[in-house]
DNA sequence: GCCACAATGTGCGCAAACGCGCAGAACGCC
DNA sequence: GGCGTTCTGCGCGTTTGCGCACATTGTGGC
């Protein structure tokens, strides 16, 4: 990794690092650029590396069945994807799809492991993001089991645009449907209805937000539930 | 705590601690009796103890909304409650309540993590079980989205019995509904036919597991894959 | 400018589960 | 043995979202 390399390092974990311990990650650390739809790790994979997004935007999805997925988190610079293999897991129990294209920093986990064990910021860091992954997963769950697809589809779009950090997003209304766990009319409904009021536009896959104040009174508590969690360890 | 005391550990990961580490806990170990009922933490408490149950069952719950509520892990000697906290948190997000009495081994989270950070097995163990437990939210997240409600109860009776290690569970239809999110009168229906399947058997809060076969049969998934988790890392 | 295809709009019947409310049955307590 | 409480059974209309199928409209490639 280059000096010039380091200046694009926007991963808020990775940046709350003391100088003495990143440079410790440094020789290690990859600055790979992500596609999209590129699949990070596929159920059941054998997992040795871990992404901290720069401006890249990951979707943790699971599997319902042959056909039906549904998302259970998102990262981008506010967390890492392959936590679960720092947790011990070996093999992928989710598939991790890169959403947004952008760049990521990629680090082996044996080399994250050994920093980590020594005294320092890291695995700190690490728990709490674990923590507010944890978070995610759970208050996401209730979500999509209570609310209705209106607030879930607001909340899904808050977050996007958070991790995003643009108004202008990349997404069909079939790949959300696919996120949310839901039919792709039923997004349609959804989106049209706010789409109607102004509060997004959208066409062919290119959505903009034009309303967040509408959203987020459209959206259900969640997304404040989840984001309070990582903004209190982000600072 | 005794050597008499000593001999009722039986959570599964304070069981697997090598007798050197296991001896820096012990002095700190209180052996603790749970009562049914009991809230281990409510959403906002400042936490500072991890209870790792013997025979007891805690489930950990989230609000909905006033009156609702679901189920979204439940731990008994194969977990720990308050994992949250050893991973920085500070307050409990969510509702821990003890679903059936027992006891358990309470231990205040900085020698936890003191131990936890001297090289051994405990840090690992920890993960693991943090591991296991993401597993569990985000699969039970989305079989409470996606499967119907026998398969749900089916799939709550098999992992109840468990962590409880008896047939004869104690629970009501109205408890029950309470931790899958849904109405009482859902939860009578789908008893029902089990009951008349005889796959279980239940009068006024006690129930028993008949035919636990059929119970795999009738439930999704989910079960299988949240119990792999755990079985992978206890052996 | 035309075409193929991807993305979106829409309609219809259906099933699961909801909210509510009431009746009956079992149990514990005095 | 009587009584209140707790637990269970059940019936209603309603809602949300599903599955499927088809029509329409942008868009990029040529």
């Amino acid at each position: 990794m280059s000096v010039s390399d380091q200046l694009v390092v926007r991963n808020r974990i990775l940046s709350m690092l003391a100088a003495t311990e990143y440079r410790r990650l440094w020789p290690s650390l990859e600055h790979v650029a992500l596609r999209s739809n590129t699949v990070l790790y596929a159920p059941g994979d054998d997992v040795s590396h871990i992404y901290f997004p720069n401006d890249a935007v990951v979707s943790l999805l699971y599997d319902v069945d042959k056909r039906r997925t549904v998302e259970v988190a998102m990262e981008g610079n506010e967390g890492a994807v392959g936590l679960a293999i720092y947790l011990g897991g070996v093999k992928s129990c989710n598939l991790s799809i890169v959403r947004d294209a952008g760049t990521a920093m990629r680090l082996n986990v044996d080399v994250l492991t050994r920093c980590a064990n020594q005294r320092g910021r890291l695995m700190n860091l690490l728990h709490k993001s674990v923590h507010a992954l944890v978070t995610q997963i759970a208050q996401s769950g209730v979500c999509n089991r209570f609310h209705s697809i209106d607030a879930r589809l607001a909340r899904w779009l808050l977050m996007t645009q958070d991790r995003v950090g643009s108004p202008k997003l990349h997404a069909t209304q079939e790949s959300i449907a696919r996120m949310l766990g839901v039919r792709r009319s039923g997004v349609t409904a959804s989106a049209s209805a706010f789409q109607k009021k102004s509060m997004i536009g959208y066409r062919r896959g290119r959505i903009e937000i034009l309303d967040r104040r509408s959203l987020r009174a459209a959206s259900c508590p969640c997304y404040g539930i989840i984001k309070r969690q990582y903004d209190s360890f982000l600072g």
